[in-house]
DNA sequence: GTTGACAACTTGTCTAAACAAGTATATATT
DNA sequence: AATATATACTTGTTTAGACAAGTTGTCAAC
């Protein structure tokens, strides 16, 4: 069992996805809230709270919570979702081959370097994947995944989905990550998994993704082909400080 | 006078930065927040919430409010920060050049389409700047400014800062920004302007900024010589629906 | 020494209430 | 008709309290 405000939360975002509370109009009022779900007031606005904070409502003081464009999920990179969910929740048709498997690697801390880490070699389960969509492979993700937290990672996982093995075998519980995004030149291993020309440039995504408990775990430079490549980001004006 | 939990935010965003609460340690706990600033434990929930969702700490029940790794600010795009806000912060000496101005053009649609853009020919003040960095052409700014919500932009805020004469002069509140990040093969202008060879790419952001009232006025193309390209985002994991 | 129960901390969730402040509408006044 | 006013809505902020649940250390029992 969850909590109230996150049922609230589930239940408006489906109603406006589902367009039962259209673009440009009003959600209930605080008040209505109250009524319609059997809660308090603060606990619908923790609710309302985290629809304006991914982008489904604009609160506008005296009137009440609009309705706006929301344009979150787009392919291939959006916030910290696996790519299996990404996938099936756009019912985008993907394969995922596994072309690299070596449970007794070192992470390449330099890859990641820019991202504040500063661990020295530590030993990894390391994968290779590619990513095919429509018959055409577009993005290649090496994972580094910390043995000191996760000592085993099996292939079978790396076919299927890892967060799924993380989260739902494991009870692992993921928590946030940085990520960077560069644009570099396609290197002899792009080229030849992705059927490139000499010249091509790639997108490329490196990540450091925590658990709850902030423990790093799971470093990923995930490289796009430039062509397909599109990240989309919905962000608030921060308030200036003093 | 601003609230309560903003200020608390903001002396322990400043507190974190100036490593007075240093990375791997605790804040102080909630009820101590409550003696320190005489706050309710709520208020002091409410600025801690905040530090969690912009990266600062991680919350971990049970034990307290853990200071993590915090890279929010990089140069040139991150979140909806100005320009100028952004090269202040970071000490960066820039230079701003005003290449093109026309208070009576329309807002070129066909390139916002993807951001959910469905206006018609609006009119619109449009404004070109090359932003040069250590001595460098690095960025292409093409900015639309409705005339409808702002029906004069003089050449000057322009060549200051749009946000500021927007904020400071207009009094307007600016709300929310959907931008979106792809990359394409540099255009004739592009090379002119920043001095790029044929054959060079672009990282290229557009952008949609609403006010707090949700009307959309500014529509934005951020051109960037892909090799002094970065971009940094933080994102925590959504717990899963249903 | 090991184990288990307990107490004292921590954060998470929810409630009920009060007041401030912005918006919109109806109404009375001019 | 235009204007001002009252009032009934809306969201924003803060408080005080209660209980749940995870973490840690102490201490007694075995």
């Amino acid at each position: 069992m969850i909590n109230k405000s996150a049922l609230v939360y589930d239940d408006l975002m489906q109603k406006i996805d589902a367009e039962v509370y259209q673009l440009g109009t009003y959600l209930p009022s605080e008040n209505q809230l109250c009524d319609l779900y059997g809660i308090s007031r603060e606990t619908g606005r923790k609710a309302l709270a985290t629809l304006a904070e991914n982008g489904y409502i604009q609160k506008i003081r005296g009137k009440g919570s609009l309705v706006i464009e929301h344009r979150q999920y787009e392919f291939p990179v959006s916030g910290i979702v696996s790519y299996k969910e990404l996938a099936q929740k756009l019912h985008i048709a993907t394969e995922n081959v596994v072309y690299g498997y070596d449970p007794e690697a070192t992470l390449p801390i330099a890859a990641f370097a820019s991202l504040g880490v500063d661990l020295t070699e530590e030993p990894v389960t390391a994968i290779k994947r590619v990513r095919v969509i429509d018959d055409e492979p577009d993005i290649i993700d090496k994972d580094y995944i910390l043995k000191s937290v996760i000592p085993d990672v099996p292939r079978k996982a790396a076919e299927d989905s890892l967060y799924a093995y993380f989260e739902d075998e494991l009870g692992l519980e993921i928590g946030y990550a940085t990520k960077e995004i560069t644009m570099e030149p396609a290197n002899a291993e792009d080229r030849a998994e992705l059927n490139l020309d000499p010249g091509a440039y790639m997108a490329v995504v490196r990540s450091v993704t925590s658990l709850t408990d902030a423990r790093a775990f799971q470093f990923t430079e995930s490289r796009h082909r430039a062509d397909k490549f599109r990240f989309r980001d919905f962000a608030r004006r921060q308030r200036k400080p003093m």
